[in-house]
DNA sequence: GCATTATTCCG
DNA sequence: GGAATAATG
């Protein structure tokens, strides 16, 4: 106990007692205050949605209680910025420690990063934790000490650390409460009016909280997790883990549910059951992919916003709000597609497939900035999660190194007999095709009059037409990749001639394509009018569909409508801010700071010791963090330079080795 | 031994 | 773009 002051557990997305390494540490060293805090503008584009802020709502309602229990209580306060909040709750209860867990999006790290040296400042011991991970990015490298650059890779690496993930922690017996009684909480309102009757709707499906979490981890693996593997073709059924939103929410540790599959896994294997066994090494890689979401977050910071591969940048999308509204809508005319976004919107919810289906029918066919569709999906989704929205989006567009081909178009039909083989699924949320005959269902276009007829269906009327037909989809793709690729051999040519700027002054090369003024949900369900012209006028836009960033808007760069895309400098890279230590010797924290590491990986000749190797400091002082150290920080990569490197690193690392 | 053709997997 | 699995005739 230092001096009689008891410790501040500031909670975020860890919404549980047990396996809460922050928590124990607290608990340990004395009397404890939790807190949380409510900071939704801090987030910029990204506040939660409505559905995430009904789960948000409840989940904290069973942390409360589960404090209760032990001890104490949550201190809950409504902010617009948590660092001025925690000093507040400091100096109203004589705390003279803080703990949190690691967060790895890149306005918590920012923000996480302020708080620690803010707080230190003010005479508080700051300490972090990894509470969110099986191993902290920057624990997980190649032989080299480099980090991966595909998730195959990282996650072979990750199940054969020589040291295996932190076991769970029990949760504590028993809290002593600081003295909160100086420390009034204030009510949070987290859903309005309007919202409660959507909302209803959800707790018809769902149980937010951390006990439900435990309760839906054991049903998963009784039940559905064996066959797992069997199933995974089946959108209709329940034979996900939906453990999504409870992840999200911190409301069971991920170690734990780790810990126990793997326990699973064993007994299987002894049992000879190989598809038991194939079905938690399925199930563990989609774990895996959510640690590789985190993973990605810390070394690219951008990765929710800009292309990991750098010549995307130059892919002309398609800004057609029109386009966007029918997709939200559910009224493409791809019976597939409606019927995923007609539960996105009813449920807050998808099975992955349809996720995949919906978005890749997004980028590919529509051609629709992948930004605007992953910013829905952050409005809508229950489980809406930056990192593993970024690179599922990124995995999709084909932005990352081992993302889908760009030019592969998956046939939607076919995907629509394999993945829901009866048409239950699409008649459950079209009900106006719930009359066509399982033969049409995913391809009423192709239905004979008579059929439609009997089945009540006016195509262009009551059902839509296809909004885009996808031999022109295709074609139209073919002739944007090709544009891509001039623009960036144009660009590239332009910069080894030693321009300033590859595509001269352009207008195009700063445009921005900002979010379209309504992302979130929209009530109105007015037909949409199909434009099945392949020559048509697109309105495209070069350029990565910039929009200021939740990080530029964080720190207050760059104005929202108006900011521009910064330019190169002359040699094609991004500046490095001036003031950021590559190589200082503050090695507590090993990331550093994760911009500073992001530049020196994207700098080609950089001789900079790469990261730290082996077994580092489990908890205390590291925290992951990205400081843009000052406000020249708009320099830094802003796609090209960076990100042509990467490509070459990861051809490279691809070819070479 | 049987057909036809190339490489790897589907997050 | 579609499905399982590999070399090759």
């Amino acid at each position: 106990m230092s001096g009689g002051g008891c410790s501040i557990v500031w909670f975020r997305r860890d919404l549980r007692v047990e396996d809460n390494p922050a928590l124990t540490a607290a608990v340990r060293s004395g009397a404890v205050i939790a807190v949380f805090i409510w900071a939704p503008e801090e987030e910029g584009h990204y506040n939660p949605g409505r559905v995430s802020r009904w789960w948000l709502k409840q989940s904290l309602i069973h942390l409360d209680i589960a404090l209760k229990s032990l001890g104490t209580s949550l201190v809950t306060k409504r902010s617009s910025d948590s660092v001025s909040s925690l000093l507040e709750v400091i100096q109203s209860t004589g705390a003279t420690q803080l703990f949190f867990n690691h967060l790895y999006d890149p306005i918590s790290m920012v923000r996480d990063h302020r708080a620690k040296e803010v707080l230190t400042a003010h005479g508080v011991a700051v300490r972090s934790f990894n509470a969110d991970l099986l191993y902290e990015p920057w624990e997980v490298n190649d032989e080299e000490g480099r980090s991966f650059t595909t998730f195959s890779g990282f996650w072979d690496r990750c199940l054969s650390m020589p040291y295996d993930p932190e076991s769970p922690l029990l949760p504590p017996k028993r809290i002593i409460s600081g003295d909160v009684s100086r420390c009034a909480s204030d009510t949070i309102v987290f859903e309005d009016e309007l919202e409660k009757g959507s909302n209803a709707l959800l707790a018809r499906a769902w149980t937010p909280g951390w006990s439900n979490a435990d309760k839906a981890l054991t049903t998963f693996l009784n039940g559905p997790l064996i066959e797992y593997s069997k199933n995974r073709r089946k959108v209709d059924t329940a034979t996900t883990s939906f453990l999504s939103p409870h992840l999200h929410f911190g409301e069971v540790s991920v170690r734990k549910v780790f810990n126990l599959a793997r326990i699973k896994q064993v007994l299987w294997t002894n049992e000879g059951n190989k598809a038991g066994e194939e079905s938690v090494n399925l199930f563990l890689k989609s774990i895996g992919l959510r640690e590789y979401s985190r993973y990605m977050s810390f070394n690219h910071p951008h990765s929710h916003e800009r292309p990991l591969l750098g010549h995307l940048r130059y892919f002309p999308w398609v800004v057609d709000e029109g386009y966007f509204k029918a997709w939200r809508q559910g009224r493409t005319g791809y019976p597939l597609v409606d019927a995923g976004m007609r539960e996105l919107w009813a449920t807050g919810w998808l099975h992955d497939r349809i996720r995949v289906v919906v978005s890749s029918f997004f980028v590919k066919v529509l051609q629709l900035p992948w930004r605007w569709g992953m910013k829905y999906f952050w409005d809508t989704l229950l489980d809406a999660d930056l990192e593993s929205d970024a690179l599922g989006w990124q995995y999709i567009t084909g932005t990352i190194p081992d993302g889908r081909e760009f030019d592969r178009v998956d046939n939607l039909q076919f995907e629509g007999y394999k993945f829901d083989p009866n048409g239950e699924y699409v008649r459950r949320w079209l009900p106006e095709l719930i009359r066509l005959p399982t033969e049409w269902i995913h391809h009423p276009w192709n239905a004979p009059e008579s059929v439609l007829q009997a089945a009540g269906i006016e195509l262009g009327s009551n059902y839509p037409l296809p909004i885009v037909e996808i031999d022109a989809a295709k074609a139209r793709l073919q002739l944007a990749l090709s544009q891509m690729w001039q623009h960036e051999a144009a660009s590239r040519a332009a910069i080894e001639n030693g321009m300033e700027e590859g595509l001269g002054d352009s207008s195009e090369s700063t445009a921005l394509i900002a979010f379209p003024p309504d992302t979130d949900m929209d009530m109105d369900h007015e037909p949409i009018r199909n434009n099945n012209n392949p020559t048509a006028t697109i309105n495209r836009r070069y350029e990565d569909q910039m929009v200021p960033s939740m990080t530029s808007s964080f720190l207050r760069v760059e104005d929202e409508e108006t900011s521009t895309y910064v330019r190169n400098t002359a040699d094609g890279r991004g500046e490095v801010p001036a003031n950021v230590n590559v190589n200082d010797e503050v090695r507590r924290e090993p990331i550093g700071n994760a911009l500073a590491e992001f530049n020196r990986r994207n700098s080609e000749d950089s001789t900079a010791e790469s990261s730290i190797n082996g077994r580092r400091e489990r908890d205390g002082g590291v925290v992951p963090v990205w400081s843009p150290s000052g406000s020249n920080y708009s320099g830094d990569e802003n796609g090209m330079g960076a990100s042509s490197s990467y490509l070459q690193r990861s051809i490279h690392s691809l070819t070479s080795y």
